[in-house]
DNA sequence: CTGAAAGCGCTTACAG
DNA sequence: CTGAAAGCGCTTACAG
């Protein structure tokens, strides 16, 4: 508990607090003789001073931690790899990235008004009230969102790209009777609509009838359930674009278990690109995201938003279909 | 940025900070007129203010973030059970969780010295010196180990369980010449260095041969690479014990890919009791994790930790196979 | 029951 | 080139 303050160290160098300060702060402008540096840094070094983070923090009004606020879905390489990215972009410049899994009502302003952050980068999308809130306190903010829309500040990674995307695959293969394979997280509604509408649009503007859209639980029972009621009626689908590989893995062994031939009688495609995609029987067709570049890009929007320049532009190619033998 | 202070909700109730602070924060003792109360939560509610939590915390030397430091490792869902149960468990005494990946060679220090935590939960083991320095700084902390031992302040996931557990599984079975199939991500090398040494140990007590360990990527031509070694010479393997489900289902495939029947000629057992495992074909048996149990334990252990009362029996069972059509 | 005042440790105009 | 001093916003003995 004895901390070490900047007044032990100016003491132990025969300093003021200002020129500790200064020195350890590099700020410029100050006209320092390299001796007193050295002395300084000596002297912090074997004291093993660092500075209080709070006297710091409301000294300056914000300190050196961006706070990601992460939304309630769960977590998967896809999040951990962006998170990655942009703890490495930050710490170069001396920031720490700080993750906050956003759960149940605690209100926003709470988090922030605790952490005092100098920005919050939000994976879910914030409330305009929030956004203002944080504005007016000096926090710069990196919002996100799951649509075409590429407002200011806003990080984009459009979900409806990747329904129209599977459509497109599977029409080309000639299917016209397609379904859509929703999960059974409702943590994932808000990709699930989106993708889903993707699908609708796509089928729409094509001409072919509407996907049946259905939940499949991860579970054999539940999957073939969900295949035979698509199987069913005069025009049975051909086709399963499904929410992700997990999904489609179920809808694979539904089809296993109905003794549907796949893709012959009935063809899947996943989102993701899992190794599990790879390993399934038959492998799994799918759609491949570029999160190495939706990463830069949200590192590169942060870096933007700190230093007040202009937006990177959205990558484009985010997705591609992967064919393997289920489609 | 014109921040509101307790100075501001002062004057506008007609009282001095003093009482402000002592309204808000329900200080005990301060006798102070239910009137007077009242009029000082208005006037804090109508100027919104919310308390700088720097200013706090230099005061009060410590703020009430409980700062989590995870390992390298992939975020899966038992982390994110953790996190979730720690958080609710966490809420209730107006405590922020706050989430840090550790990556890179990045000091713990630094980190903690900038958050000033009220504790430190790790989820990967922290070194002595990193312990010592928190602890003379006023930060609780509480570690984890993979090991068996429960030191104090320790909350303890023991990994050789689980190798243990899947040699029993299978040597029950009748099978006597085993393999470990290890992953190939080097990040969890802590993970399976343990669990190879509890399978290693078992088969030991058993009389058993040595398990052949080798690396199984998650891909079919790698994975029948690994079974072919493991079924060429004199005594072929019989039964596999798979780091994970993922590769439990790698070397499925790799089984299909073989002609080989499942369990009759090769018996494969995970580890998780994820969806895959059920939609495997065969069906995968697995070891099912006691998340819950786990997630309380450790929940429990932080909230003694922080009452300074008795850290919580670690709880047992927190292992067992659940047996499908693969062994 | 309430207030004036000190002090947490830092940074930064302002004076030399 | 360096130092004395103010002040960030809060909490908390200490005095009434």
């Amino acid at each position: 508990m004895p901390s070490v303050t900047s007044a032990d160290v100016a003491r132990a160098s025969g300093v003021s607090r200002t020129t500790v300060s200064y020195v350890l702060n590099g700020t410029a402008g100050a006209k320092i003789s390299e001796a007193t540096r050295e002395r300084v840094r000596e002297a912090a070094r074997s004291l093993g001073y660092s500075p209080s983070a709070a006297a710091r923090t409301l000294r300056r009004g914000r300190n050196d931690i961006v706070l990601c606020v992460l939304p309630d879905w769960p977590v998967g390489p896809i999040i951990d790899t962006l998170l990655d990215d942009l703890a490495t972009a930050l710490a170069g410049r001396g920031l720490t990235i700080l993750v906050h899994h956003d759960r149940g009502p605690e209100p926003l302003a709470e988090l922030w008004r605790q952490v005092t952050p100098l920005a919050v980068v939000g994976l879910s999308r914030f409330d305009d009230d929030d956004v203002r809130a944080m504005v007016q306190a000096g926090i710069k903010v990196v919002g996100t969102t799951l649509d075409e829309d590429a407002d200011r500040g806003v990080f984009a990674v459009p979900q409806t790209q990747i329904g129209r995307l599977q459509v497109t695959h599977l029409a080309d293969r000639g299917h016209t009777h397609l379904a859509y394979a929703a999960p059974d997280d409702p943590r994932l509604a808000a990709f699930t609509d989106r993708r889903v509408a993707g699908a609708r649009l796509e089928c729409a503007e094509r001409g072919l009838p509407e996907p049946q859209v259905a939940t499949v639980p991860l579970d054999v029972d539940a999957a073939v359930a969900a295949l035979r009621a698509w199987r069913t009626g005069p025009h049975p689908v051909t086709a399963v674009a499904a929410y992700n590989d997990d999904v489609a893995i179920a809808v694979l062994a539904a089809a296993r278990a109905e003794g549907l031939r796949v893709p012959d009688d009935v063809a899947v495609l996943g989102v993701d690109d899992t190794p599990a995609a790879r390993l399934a029987a038959p492998p799994l067709s799918t759609v491949w995201q570029a999160v190495d570049a939706q990463a830069a890009h949200l590192a590169a929007s942060v870096v933007a938003t700190l230093d007040g320049t202009a937006l990177p532009a959205r990558p484009d190619d985010l997705f591609h279909v992967v064919t393997r033998a289920s489609t």
